[in-house]
DNA sequence: CACCAATCTGACGGTTCGTCAGATTGTCGC
DNA sequence: GCGACAATCTGACGAACCGTCAGATTGGTG
C-alpha cells in the first residue's frame, strides 16, 4: 500500500513541490531501469535525468534500493485490478473466454511493468524481506482466487484431492509469467502471440480447473466416490 | 560449451598456475554472488577473497559480467545430465514416477545453482544476448524432449492439437522453476517439500502428457475424429 | 646461476558514493 | 511590496571503487 503521507528519507512529511521532485526522481529511476538494466543504475545519472543534484536524491531515498522499492510498490498495487477477472466461474463453455481474458490482462500488466517486476522478484528471491513482502502482497489476491477455483475443482473431482492448492496456483501464475519472459524467443521462432496466449489459457484452464473444453477434444470425468 | 583452451582476457592461452588463479577468482565470484546478491559484487572484494590484486582479475576477465558468464556457462552445462530423465515414456502407471524423478532432479539442480541461474535469467530477460544464448543452450535439450512428449500426447488425442508445443514445454519448465523460487513461501505456510514435489509432478504429467493417473481420479479421453 | 616467459601487483587518474553546511525558493503576516 | 521563516535544493568534499599501466615477482630451463 502506498503511504498516505509522502515522507522524505528522514521521515519528515513533505510538501507539494518536494512531492513533484520525488516523482521526477522515481520516473527517472524507472526509465533508466528499463534502459540500463538492474545493474546499470547510478544515482548521479538518475539525478541528472531529473534535473536535480545527487544530494537531492538522498533527501528522499536512503539509497537506490529504496526508490526501487517505492516503484515496486506502485507496480504491485496495479495488479489488484486484474483480480476481478478471476472471479467468474470457468466451468462450462465460457470458461476458455474467461481464462483467455485473464491471461491477456496478466501478460499486458506484466509486460508494461516488466523491468521493475523483474527486479522485485530477483531481490525477493535473493532473500530481501522488503521485496519479498511486496511480491507477497501482490500475489496474495490472485493466488487466493485461483486457490478457490482449484479447491472447487478438487471437490468436483476434476482435480486430484492430493494436489496442494497453493502449489497449483503458483504453477498457474508461473506459466503466465513465462509467457512474458519468453515472448522474444517465441517471436524468433515465428510463433504468433495469439497462439501463445491461447495455449496458456488452455493450460490454465486444465491446471486450475481440471477441464480442457475444446471442440476437437472432449474430456469426461468421473468424480471420486 | 566451455572453451577447450582456457584463455586470458586478451585471448592468450594460459598455463597451469594461471588456470588455478582464474578458478580461485571464479569460485570467489560465485561465493560472493550467493552472499551479497547480484548487485553487491565488487571486483576489489572478489580479488581480496582470492588473495589476488584487482589487476589480476582484469587479466582474466574484461569485467565482472564476463566472470558471471563463465559461471553461467558452467552451471548450464550441468543440466544436460537431467535430460535422460525425460526420455522414458510417461504413459501408464510408471508415468508419475518418472515425472517425479524429473521434478526432483530439476529442483535439486536449480537449487544448487540458484544464484548464478537467477542472474543468468535476469540478464537474459534484460536483453543481453550473451546470457540469452547461454540460457537458450541450457533449455534447448530439455525443451526439445518435452515438446516431443507433447506432440505424442497431441497425436494420441490427450492434448488439443491447437496447443503450441513450445509454449506447453515452456510452461512445464516454468512450473518446476517456480517450485524452487517459492520454496521459502511454502515452508512458511507449513507445506512440506514432498507434497509440493508431488503436486508439480502431477501437474507436469497433466500438462505435458495430458493424463492425470490418480487412484481417486480417473479421466477418459476421446480422440478427435 | 643466468635468463626468459609467464604471471602478478602497486599505484594512479577517473568516476561514483553519501554527507555536510550553506544557498535558494516559496509563503505568510504586515 | 517586503521582511522573515521554513521548506527545499545544491556545491563540494572525503572515501571507495573502477580499470590500466609499467614494472616487480615467480618458476622453469639450459
Amino acid at each position: 500500500m502506498s503511504d498516505l503521507e509522502v515522507v522524505a528519507a528522514d521521515g519528515r512529511v513533505i510538501g507539494e513541490r518536494a512531492q513533484r521532485t520525488r516523482r521526477r526522481l522515481l520516473d527517472a529511476t524507472a526509465r533508466l531501469l528499463g534502459e540500463r538494466g538492474a545493474l546499470g543504475l547510478r544515482v548521479v545519472e538518475i539525478s541528472r535525468e531529473s534535473d536535480a543534484s545527487p544530494a537531492t536524491f538522498y533527501q528522499y531515498f536512503t539509497d537506490v534500493t529504496e526508490a526501487l522499492l517505492a516503484l515496486a510498490d506502485e507496480a504491485t498495487d496495479e495488479l489488484d485490478t486484474i483480480r476481478a477477472l478471476v472471479i467468474p466461474s470457468w466451468s462450462g463453455d465460457g470458461g476458455l473466454v474467461h481464462a483467455r481474458q485473464l491471461v491477456e490482462a496478466f501478460v499486458e500488466y506484466r509486460q508494461r511493468n516488466r523491468a521493475i517486476l523483474r527486479l522485485r522478484d530477483l531481490r525477493a528471491e535473493e532473500g530481501d524481506g522488503r521485496f519479498r513482502a511486496v511480491r507477497q502482497r501482490g500475489y496474495a489476491g490472485l493466488m487466493s482466487d485461483l486457490m478457490t477455483k482449484v479447491d472447487l475443482a478438487k471437490v468436483a473431482g476434476r482435480l486430484p484431492a492430493a494436489m496442494n492448492s497453493y502449489a497449483v496456483a503458483g504453477a498457474a501464475v508461473a506459466m503466465m509469467e513465462r509467457l512474458v519472459s519468453y515472448q522474444p524467443e517465441f517471436e524468433r521462432r515465428g510463433v504468433d502471440r495469439e497462439s501463445m496466449t491461447e495455449t496458456i489459457a488452455l493450460l490454465l484452464l486444465n491446471t486450475v480447473d481440471g477441464a480442457l473444453p475444446c471442440r476437437e477434444f472432449s474430456v469426461r470425468s468421473e468424480t471420486a466416490p
